[in-house]
DNA sequence: GGTTGTGAATACATTCACAGCA
DNA sequence: TGCTGTGAATGTATTCACAACC
């Protein structure tokens, strides 16, 4: 056999990955609901999508289906997750504990997702009183803390202003994925990851709509 | 000259509508700066994109540069907010009041970029002291609130569980632009545009990228 | 019969490259 | 000379359609 890609030095669209996770939570829920297997065609509804759509999708990683059965879902989710990297748990740090950043450092949905917030920074050394037990450090303690902590996420919740500022450095101490909820648009080495949270672009993108009808 | 679309009627792929509010934010820090002008050129470098996708882009509302130039960036900052609809702003409302629907009522950032949240909305009658002086409306109110302060725009902060319920509701109303923030994929019919927050799914679409290298 | 996995076909998005203009 | 606006070319993503299989 000449020259065909293995599976896992093939190249796989950005669009493709960042629906995986989304598959994973629909995969999830039909566990908890007893099912133990889906087809394409079925797991396209939930989502609104064509199942050949989601067979290519999972077609980049392997064969994880039976023909005529489906995919058999405990198998693909532990598949799944090691493709993405959700096997394991990162540590997180956020930068940023104003009245956002208190609010994310308290919410108790990323844990169990597979994101621990294991330290939180702010320049201002404003002590909330936090319902957590993360202590809030100065910005100075933030380069050692990423090596002893192992960070390897951040979670950037600073004013626009200084947020690039603050990613520059996030970028200089080696973090490679960053969730940024300033509004602004940062630039960022092509070897780095960035999401961005931006509720009002979300706004702002929809009104178009509205105009016409 | 044999059948050429008008500007108006052409269709414009949603990826350009989604990236005209984060030309705009560019523009509008640039006149805060003083300048008047400016090139593709110059705008893609701070976006880190090419210019051709800039003129591009643009070119599907009209011509709004200047050869040799650039673009005038008063002028074009009025005429992106028409086309996308922001050159009016938009009554807003949301349903769930809890700890992360009262955050977002009292995030100050959404009524200067045109979104005004003129009622909340929860099924428990927990009367939480707002800041802001927006009441907590019971969902039996729903209805006839939408009606008549002409809200188009709806914020969805309830627990996953209710979401979907939340949004057919919303539906049912005329709602038709809705901004989710609970972890789910709602299904909804093609009139309806939705944008979902969704900081897991960001976080979970990134470590794909941290486990090679 | 029902469903996967996948090349081929189609649709969509980005970039090229250059005429036209200030 | 410097930059826009835009068809043409290229690159990417989605869908089709069907052989292979349970």
């Amino acid at each position: 056999m000449i020259s065909s890609k293995t599976k896992s030095s093939m190249f796989v669209p950005e669009v493709v990955i960042q629906r995986i996770p989304i598959y994973l939570r629909i995969l999830q829920e039909e566990l908890n609901f007893g099912n133990n297997v889906i087809s394409s065609k079925n797991l396209g509804n939930r989502l609104q999508m064509s199942s050949a759509q989601i067979r290519k999708d999972l077609s980049y990683f392997g064969k994880f289906g039976k023909q005529g059965q489906g995919y058999p879902i405990a198998f693909l989710v532990d598949k799944l997750k090691v493709v993405v990297g959700l096997e394991q748990n990162w540590n997180a740090c956020i930068i940023g504990a104003g009245r956002l950043g208190q609010s994310i450092i308290n919410y108790p949905g990323f844990s169990p997702e597979g994101f621990k917030i294991v330290a939180a920074f702010d320049s201002n050394n404003k002590s909330y009183s936090d319902e957590n037990s993360i202590p809030i450090l100065g910005m100075e303690k933030l380069s050692k803390t990423i090596q002893d902590k192992s960070i390897r996420v951040a979670i950037v919740s600073v004013p626009a202003i200084e947020a690039q500022k603050v990613i520059d450095l996030l970028i200089i101490e080696g973090i490679k994925a960053i969730l940024n909820y300033a509004p602004i648009s940062p630039k960022v080495p092509n070897d780095v990851v960035v999401r961005n949270i931006d509720p009002i672009l979300s706004l702002q993108s929809m009104t178009y709509y509205l105009k016409r009808n």
